[in-house]
DNA sequence: CGGCCAGCGTGACAAAGTCACCGACAGGGG
DNA sequence: CCCCTGTCGGTGACTTTGTCACGCTGGCCG
């Protein structure tokens, strides 16, 4: 139950599908959901459990990702504000086990609701059916994107993709990364993440510092990522 | 629109979502809904087309792939009879272009929906919703396998474990398919295929000749898929 | 100061993909 | 019958990627 106006008009910015709705599917949505906060690094889904809610989330980032036996890892893609967690709903609506691992990448700020509701407004909300079905393909469509990329891109390419990507979303041509956390993105190991950084550095495309890489030119590093 | 009390008959059977379904539903259904006949072989969606039918399956098999620029391929998930495909149905609600290819692997015979009408009963009947949400669900999780299997299984494994599968479908220990064929299905290359095949053959555990496979020694094969 | 440990480098090897090329076989037409 | 052609499979040489074992280093903390 959201009773505070503020946090009430935060939702309504946040959730277009909660501005589209009726003034009664507002009303019902703010009295079934609840607020949570989750510390950076919590836990959200283990693979194989059930899902008890639907998170959506208002601030902060949470990331899903593959766990192999071996203890490699691959990013699926993340849930960002204003959006949730397509793995959960679907697992939720069909009572699938979750088949990943979702972990909070910073503080996260969200509101959960029980699945009872999701069910519930499906029928009745055309505008939360869209939202739903709108981060359903949207999701799919980055899952395929990584399969896509794992099997058909060479690694210095994909790794050369994601740190242009990095720098642009924070701005710097430092990224603050290690290379086990870039292997971890990639779906690959450390040791070849090292090689192929050590590569780009001989050839003065970046520098390579304990934690951190920095991009030196990154027009040649944006030409090698396409046709190399 | 389906007239015959047959065919009527047989769309009850094969979707259970159906006869869950109300007597307006079922009527408007069967008045909505055209019958197509696709030859093997037929493409029925291109990566980046959008998609102007739900189809659902009676009868035949397609099968849903990605495809790299230089030519290799990997099976995502195939469609059943009583099935539809995902990808098209959250294409279709959400607009995005379809991200892979898929193609009629025997002759198939299905009834299409319109858009607009999948949309409709998403508000109007339950078990329809249900059934949506349970295909989506459900795909997922076969993507994410196939996701975990390309990274984090051998080859030789995810081969012996596809010989074993296909073998146990036809219930027969002859698979007939070229070492093309099984490469497309698992994402790697006819060549490493052929290697790996070869080895196995060595160890006694199967039998190659042209376009097709015998397996030996099932029991051990089996052993060979878990722990090796 | 010394120990500890996360982060990184490296060499040797194994697994998988790529490329080029060849031979073997099947089916059809002359 | 033979030859032609296209499909199928085998092979060697090489590259890319993953794995394993080990060792170095810089920073933090007792």
């Amino acid at each position: 139950m959201i009773s505070d106006p503020d946090q009430r008009r935060r939702l309504l910015e946040s959730f277009a599908f909660l501005r589209a709705g009726s003034a009664e599917f507002q009303r019902e949505f703010f009295e079934q959901v609840m607020r949570v906060r989750l510390p950076a690094g919590q836990a959200v889904c283990q693979a194989g459990a059930q899902c008890a809610h639907l998170p959506l989330v208002l601030d902060g980032t949470a990331r899903v990702y593959q766990l192999g036996e071996n203890g490699r890892e691959v990013t699926l893609y993340r849930v960002h504000s204003g959006e949730s967690c397509v793995l959960t709903a679907s697992c939720l609506l069909s009572a699938s086990p979750f088949p990943a691992f979702a972990v909070c990448e910073s503080e996260v700020e969200a509101v959960v609701v029980q699945p009872a509701s999701v069910r519930r407004w499906l029928g009745s909300c055309e505008p939360w059916r869209e939202y739903l079905f709108g981060l359903i393909a949207s999701r799919l469509v980055e899952v395929f994107g990584v399969l896509d990329a794992v099997l058909f891109q060479r690694l210095d390419q994909r790794l050369i993709e994601h740190l242009l990507r990095q720098a642009e979303r924070t701005d710097s041509s430092e990224i603050q990364a290690t290379h086990q956390i870039l292997a971890a993105e990639l779906g690959s190991s450390r040791e070849v993440i090292s090689r192929v950084l050590k590569g780009l550095e001989e050839q003065g495309l970046l520098r390579v510092r304990r934690g951190q890489v920095e991009l030196l030119d990154q027009t040649a590093l944006r030409r090698r990522a396409r046709d190399d």
